[in-house]
DNA sequence: TAGATTGTTAATCGATTAACAATC
DNA sequence: TAGATTGTTAATCGATTAACAATC
């Protein structure tokens, strides 16, 4: 009987719940920078176009404190709690192979530290690159990373390569025992079972606007043949 | 009596579905590129990591040609359905505004043409930004926004600036006549019901790889107690 | 007290998966 | 013909929403 059933972080959710607790928190940051104490999930809800039965059991899944009827949540504590459960509390190391636009651009974003993820090496096969810095971040010659990755655990690799190069990207990575990718190449990857992969795809997003916004075009042409 | 209801674009499929539709795409490509010349569903689940089931019925609602048992679907052909559905072979003319690193690295990112996104123009308040091209894409002063969406039918805006910035930039855009958003700020955007909003949101996808991740490892230290 | 709000249990809705007949 | 494969109909699974009792 250990204490890992209390930990937030092993607390299961559902996928949709998971991807609406970064809104949530998000939302809550910027009331609380208004300087609101408390929220209702019924006005969280109504902000952010959702259900407000769906925002109370997603909060209560990933908080405890809970919220007392008629005054609605503590917003620091929730977001507190919050960010417990999204793992924004314990640094977890990453490392990014692909100093192309993409790569030196997530080098640069400052917004990783506050969810957690600390970038603390790049690597890359550019002679021109390695050895340089971006925002403090050292690139390395991408042959030198099994052995960074020896010398400090790194949780997390980052893949913003040419497609054609993620693969053997990804499995120099796991040898160097990382166990979660993130992807952002557009290559499908092939990994063990227990490895966490997830693909950023810029081409789905566009995708499904490219979808709705012909399907609403078209809707009003037809909307205009009738008039 | 129109034509409209056998428009690719105007079937309705789930979002899942849509979702899933550019990865089959995506893969189907690689298969082409290797010389194939049909492919099951079969396979492609299996490439994938996903159901047959689920395969045929997605490719179902997005291709009407249709597969042949004991050979599978036409790469070729099933490739065309698929762009032709997805909006990919009819160009839609996008504005980007907030010339960042990450902005920068959109305007310079080639892929987009590929889904019949053409990014007509830029636009930002550093007057030493103003007047500077990336990749051949100009950049504007963000005070004519309103003319130049005039000049040219813009479908969608890509909004890159500062998330205090977002609402503002969003509703000039929505001015313009702009009727899709796609929202890379963390900024939650108020729109009418008929505007389509995307938000790309890192700190969501973060956020599901460091719950997974944390999970994991949490997992596998419960499992080296017991041991 | 009355009413806003929480949190849970039950009902509905939608997506995935299984089963199966059709066909190349 | 036999077997791989398609495409559809039915069953299952999971997430959302509705209904309601509890409470501040």
């Amino acid at each position: 009987m250990n204490t890992k059933q209390n930990d937030p972080a092993n607390r299961e959710v559902s996928k949709p719940t998971l991807r609406r607790l970064p809104v949530y928190l998000n939302y809550l940051k910027t009331q609380a920078a208004l300087g609101k104490k408390t929220i209702s999930a019924t006005a969280v809800a109504a902000a952010l176009g959702l259900n407000e039965v769906q925002v109370r059991k997603d909060l209560s899944a990933a908080s405890k404190s809970g919220g007392r009827p008629k005054t609605g949540y503590n917003i620091v504590r929730l977001m507190a709690d919050l960010e417990d459960f999204l793992g924004y509390r314990s640094t977890k190391e990453a490392i990014l192979v692909g100093v192309g636009q993409l790569g030196s651009s997530l080098l640069s974003f400052s917004g990783f530290e506050a969810c957690g993820m600390r970038i603390a090496a790049a690597f890359d096969n550019d002679p021109n690159k390695i050895g340089t810095e971006i925002s403090g971040i050292r690139i390395y010659n991408i042959q030198d990373l099994p052995y960074i990755c020896k010398l400090i655990h790194v949780h997390i690799g980052i893949i913003t390569t040419k497609p054609d190069q993620a693969q053997n990207v990804c499995n120099t990575m796991l040898d160097g025992g990382i166990r979660a990718i993130w992807n952002f190449s557009t290559a499908h990857l092939e990994t063990p079972e227990n490895v966490i992969v997830h693909n950023e795809n810029l081409a789905v997003s566009l995708a499904m606007i490219s979808h709705d916004l012909e399907a609403m075009l078209q809707q009003e042409e037809g909307k205009d043949d009738t008039q």
